[in-house]
DNA sequence: TCACATCTGTTATCTCTGTTAACTCTTGCT
DNA sequence: AGCAAGAGTTAACAGAGATAACAGATGTGA
C-alpha cells in the first residue's frame, strides 16, 4: 500500500477528466457524439492523445459506464441508509425509487448502461463483442443490492414466501444455487421473490426510460407508485405511499 | 386502387434486398456492420445509390426496424390462432411464448428495435433524435395484441380485475383514457392488469436477452414457466404448462 | 549535474463512415 | 423519335477510429 506517485494523481485525475468529458457529450449530444475527437477537442487535446490512457475507444465506453455504475449503486445505498435499518421493508421501497429516479433522471446513462445485448446464448458466441457489450456486469451490481434489503428485512420480519414445492425443479436448484454461492441462508422462495420483484422493477423502467410505455400512460410515476404499494404488500408490510 | 408498374415493383424488389441485406449484417456482424458501403458492397452496387431509395442511413434502420416489427406482430398473431378462440388464457400464454421465443431467438432485431432511449421526458426534447430512437411504434404495436387477447378473454369468462377505488385517481384516470381511447368497454382492472403483465412480460424478455439475469439464472425458461403459470391463474385458469 | 529512460503529447497517415454533387445510361411515356 | 424521369456511376468532403513516428517534458539514478 504505498502513496500514489504525483504522475499516478495527474494521470487519474486525466482520465477522470476524460470520462467526465465523454459524459457530458453523452447527455448533451447523445451516444453518437462520443467520439475521441470530439472529447479530446473538449479538452485541448488530439485525438491520439486518448490511447495513451485507453487500448480503444470501446474500453474507453467500459471505463464511463464503471463510472456510472458506481454512481448508481451509491445512490442506492443513500437512499437505503436515509431509512433506519428496522424499516427494512420502507427501504426496499426507497431504493427501488432510487433506482427510477436515477434511471428516469439519466436516460442516456441508463440506456448506454443498460440496453446492450447479452454476451452469451447467441448462435455465434463471438456476436456479443460486436455488439455494444459494456458493462457486463450492470446489472449483476444492482440486483444483489436489493437482495441484500430483502435479505435483510426476511431476517427482521419474515413474511410468506412460496414454499419450495411450488417450484418446479429446474428452477429451485439455479435459485438455490444462486442463494447458494453467496452464502445465505435463506428459503429459495424468497430468491424468487426476489427474481420477479427486479424483473419488475427493471421493466417498468426501462420501458419508461425507453418510451416503450406511453401508448398507455402519459406518466408513470401512479403505475409506479401502486406497483411499489403492491410490493411492500408482499412484503408483509402494507404502506401507505408518501405523496412525495 | 391501381395496380403497381412494372418500376414499382422492381423498385419495391430492391428496397426489400437491401433491407434484408441489413438485416443479415446485423446478425451476422453486430448493429455496427450495417454501414451503406457494406450493404451495397453485398448487393454488388456503390453507396450513394441507396440514397434512391432511403433518404438517409437512419431512415434505413427505421424501414429495416418496421419491418422486423411486421414480422414480430406476424408470429404473435401465429402463435395465438394456432389455439381456438375458446381457450382464451392459452393464448395468451402461447402468445407471450411467442414474444419470447421471438427476442431470443432474434437478439440482435429485438435490440435494435427495444433498447432505444424514450422520445420525450429528457430535459432536452430534440435529445431523442439524436439517440437511437428507431421505430416510435415498436411497444405501441405489440402491446395492444396482447391486450386484444386479455379483453377477448375476459369477455368470455371474466375473472376478477381491482376495484377502480383501488386504483389511485392518477393511475385510474390514465388508465381509463386508454381504453377508452380503444372505445372498449371494459373496466380499468382489466387495463391495470394488462399493463402490469405487460411490464412483468417485458421485463423478464429484456433482461434475458441483455443477459442482466445471468448473475442469478443459467436458464430463464425455468422462470419464464413459472410465471406464465402464476399469470394464468391471475386470469383464473390453472394452466398446467407443458413441459415442450 | 548530467544522462538516460519513461511518459505524454504531437503530426501525419491509413481505412472506414455518411453524405452530396455532377454525370451517364436506361427505362418508359407521349 | 424525342424527352423526362429514374437508377446507377465516379469523385469528393468531412469526420470517425486507429497506428506509427516523432518531440518535449518529467522523473530517476550515476
Amino acid at each position: 500500500m504505498t502513496l500514489p506517485t504525483r504522475r499516478e494523481r495527474v494521470r487519474a485525475a486525466t482520465v477522470d477528466e476524460i470520462k467526465t468529458t465523454a459524459r457530458r457529450l453523452l447527455v448533451e449530444q447523445g451516444p453518437a457524439a462520443i467520439s475521441l475527437r470530439a472529447i479530446a477537442r473538449q479538452m485541448g487535446m488530439t485525438a491520439p492523445a486518448l490511447y495513451r490512457y485507453f487500448p480503444s475507444h470501446e474500453a474507453l465506453l467500459e471505463g464511463l459506464c464503471g463510472d456510472l455504475g458506481d454512481e448508481l449503486v451509491g445512490e442506492l445505498v443513500r437512499a437505503r441508509d436515509a431509512l433506519p435499518a428496522e424499516q427494512a421493508a420502507a427501504r426496499l421501497v426507497a431504493t427501488c425509487q432510487a433506482f427510477r429516479g436515477w434511471a428516469t433522471g439519466h436516460p442516456a446513462e441508463f440506456t448506454l448502461m443498460f440496453a446492450s445485448a447479452r454476451q452469451g446464448g447467441c448462435a455465434d458466441a463471438g456476436l456479443a463483442d460486436r455488439m455494444g457489450q459494456r458493462d457486463r456486469e450492470a446489472a449483476r451490481r444492482f440486483g444483489p443490492v436489493f437482495f441484500d434489503i430483502i435479505v435483510e428485512h426476511w431476517r427482521r420480519s419474515p413474511f410468506p414466501v412460496p414454499e419450495p414445492d411450488s417450484l418446479s425443479p429446474e428452477l429451485r436448484g439455479q435459485l438455490e444455487r444462486f442463494t447458494g454461492v453467496l452464502h445465505l441462508p435463506v428459503p429459495v422462495g424468497l430468491a424468487y421473490v426476489f427474481v420477479s420483484g427486479w424483473v419488475r422493477l427493471y421493466g417498468m423502467v426501462a420501458l419508461e426510460v425507453f418510451g416503450h410505455l406511453d401508448f398507455a400512460l402519459t406518466d408513470v410515476e401512479p403505475l409506479f407508485q401502486a406497483e411499489m404499494a403492491a410490493l411492500a404488500a408482499q412484503l408483509g408490510l402494507p404502506l401507505h405511499q408518501p405523496t412525495d
